[in-house]
DNA sequence: TGTATTTCTTAAGCTATCTTAATTTTTATG
DNA sequence: CATAAAAATTAAGATAGCTTAAGAAATACA
């Protein structure tokens, strides 16, 4: 199991001896998966959490009326599920699709909460990294309240320019809670 | 001071030793804020974390051109800040201001890594309480993305029965992401 | 390499939501 | 309690963003 990446990610964020390492590993599955394979479904049970090694995932919830809503992208380093779904035990809300062929490794819950009370130290490595993901989406939030898709848009490609080359634009308007054909639209305006 | 609210809602997440109420009670400042007050200001640097003991508070952005958007209401037991910027230590990206009379339990950023230190439970204890805001605003994201606007409206008068009783349209008009006047017009339909 | 599939673009007409402004109702304050 | 200030309502006109549909471009795959 490669843990070059998620080894050195959490080394960025607490102290790790390496029998933690150790540790950690025994409790996480290595995982491939294809382009377009899905890693959750809607209204199924969200009971993995998982770090991307390489590759790139999106995460996106669909309506009654077909509506698609893209929730995150996750590229390289990484962790990604149904947060809501995974902490509240109730059927997921959104579908996990990979965007290019991916390398995870997958960490389930009750597995999670093993490497919690054995090695408390990744308790803060999690805090860490939610505080992160929650201050991330409260800036979302205001972005997505205050500006007008165009603004959003540029905003988005500022922040993610990589994952901007590697989606399409109909993900990017997804993301942005547009139409593609509007999404057309605004970048055929001149600026 | 009173840290009856508080010590029962960590004892709600963690196991609290009584020696650990009482250091946490040195690292806290109590606080009384008028109705009106503010306990940020957008541009301001952002140092406290707040719990609420009582009363209502709003958390609102306010951009160049104006348009006030509603980040958050936080009401008995739950924690407020700007999260981005706490944790990015950038000037605030929004202001707080009381909605009603708050009694209020202020903790710095320097106190909170301070009781990280000395009592690491405490770590698991904000790592749920993170978890419960990242998945809660992954919802609203959600909601946000592929309700329309009175759907939005119905959903808030739902989850927040309460706060929707205490805080004026504008404010809700402000939270939904629309202005006062549509959601006027929203409460008038025939449902 | 050719064909099927998906994505992107363009454009016309439509709808949800906004803006402005005037009026009424509610709330705050001297 | 009276008055001022803020909030809520209503309505008309404006616009951002949607829908539909068709063609062009890019991508996938046999």
């Amino acid at each position: 199991m490669n843990l070059d990446q998620l080894g050195a990610h959490i080394g960025r964020h607490i102290i790790l001896e390496p029998e933690a390492i150790d540790f950690l590993s025994r409790l996480l599955v290595e995982k491939t998966v294809a382009k377009k394979d899905f890693i959750l479904l809607q209204k199924e049970n969200c009971r993995h959490i998982y770090f991307v090694n390489s590759g790139l995932l999106r995460a996106f919830h669909l309506s009654p009326q077909g509506k698609d809503s893209t929730i995150m992208f996750a590229t390289q380093d990484w962790w990604i599920t149904d947060m809501h779904c995974f902490v509240h035990r109730i059927p997921a809300m959104v579908n996990i699709q990979a965007v290019q062929q991916c390398h995870l490794l997958c960490l389930s819950r009750d597995n999670l909460e093993l490497l919690f009370l054995r090695l408390p130290q990744f308790e803060r490595y999690f805090r860490l990294l939610m505080e992160k993901a929650y201050s991330r989406e409260q800036l979302r939030m205001i972005n997505n309240l205050s500006l007008t898709a165009k603004e959003r848009y540029e905003a988005f490609l500022k922040k993610y320019p990589e994952i901007a080359k590697h989606v399409t634009q109909k993900q990017i308007a997804s993301y942005l809670g547009i139409t593609p054909e509007f999404l057309s639209a605004i970048k055929a305006e001149k600026s």
